[in-house]
DNA sequence: CTTTAAGAATGTGTTACCTCA
DNA sequence: ATTGAGGTAACACATTCTTAA
């Protein structure tokens, strides 16, 4: 009962929300893999550590005999433009197969082309660059529209970065959105949690108090019994073993399915 | 000078869709 | 017409790394 039983369980606990009807998955080829947080907030609990919260990882697709490498790549991109970057271009034949899946998808390519400028000694340099004010507020402003970036080419001209930097900055974006709305609904359930330990307190304590005076009334005689000092009902004449009769309606809250009565 | 938080960039896994044999 | 395999795009998520405070 209570708290303590709940945490020896396989709980499922976390908050969810209805999809926003902007959401980049609208416009996408892919469903939601999670709902992002959306403007409204319908919550709906779920607490980890339920076998299906945690994401297994299966390597869907690994072919050894035709990774190895760059193989693939090399059927279908473009090669490096200068002789420096062939070295840096091409995926390593990678020795450990599990390293392999990853190049079943031309995403590689689209990162590595975007990628890797190239500093004076002709070494990868991961130059970081500071979006100015003005920047932000359009990518900003942009993201308020979508979430889901529709014209990066046009937004990257306009902002003179490289559509793969716009396409990061969302992806960003939306992970940070997701990351504070995590924390909000972390907090909230906190709160939730408090009450609820404190509700379940007081009724335990409720509780004990109705068994003391159950017993105190079971050990008197029947007959002292008169009137029931909680519902001030009389208790003679009838059943001695149930000489008051019970409020039709429990006196307690739900405050899950009735949460205004929580606070 | 060191620490730290923010956020830009990168790497990886998954899924849907498309093309082609 | 159907089907399976391979390729591609888009995304989420984790992590790395740079930079400014």
């Amino acid at each position: 009962m209570g708290l303590d039983d709940a945490s020896n369980t396989c709980l499922v606990l976390g908050l969810g929300f209805p999809t926003n009807p902007e959401t980049p998955h609208k416009t996408s080829k892919k469903p939601p893999a999670t709902a992002a947080p959306a403007t409204g907030f319908e919550p709906f609990l779920t607490l980890g550590l339920s076998d299906e919260s945690y994401k297994v990882t299966v390597t869907k697709k690994v072919d050894v005999n035709k990774g190895g490498g760059c193989l693939q790549h090399r059927h279908h991109e473009e090669p490096p433009t200068s002789a420096a970057a062939a070295g840096d271009w091409c995926c390593p034949a990678s020795p450990d197969p599990s390293a392999v899946s990853s190049f079943s998808s031309g995403r590689v390519r689209r990162e590595r082309d975007f990628s890797s400028e190239e500093d004076e000694d002709g070494v990868n340099a991961r130059k970081k660059l500071r979006l100015n004010k003005e920047q932000s507020a359009l990518l900003e402003e942009s993201f308020k529209q979508h979430s889901a970036l529709k014209s990066q080419p046009t937004l990257a001209r306009q902002l003179n970065l490289k559509p793969r930097q716009v396409e990061v900055w969302f992806q960003n974006r939306r992970a940070r959105t997701k990351l504070k709305q995590t924390e909000v609904d972390c907090e909230l359930l906190k709160r939730c949690c408090e009450t609820l330990t404190n509700e379940n307190r007081r009724l335990q304590k409720e509780l004990q108090e109705l068994k003391s005076l159950e017993m105190a009334y079971t050990n008197m005689p029947a007959a002292t019994l008169t009137v029931c000092p909680s519902c001030e009902r009389t208790g003679g004449g009838g059943n001695p073993k149930k000489p008051f009769s019970m409020p039709s309606k429990p006196r307690f809250y739900n405050h899950v399915t009735n949460p205004s009565a929580a606070y």
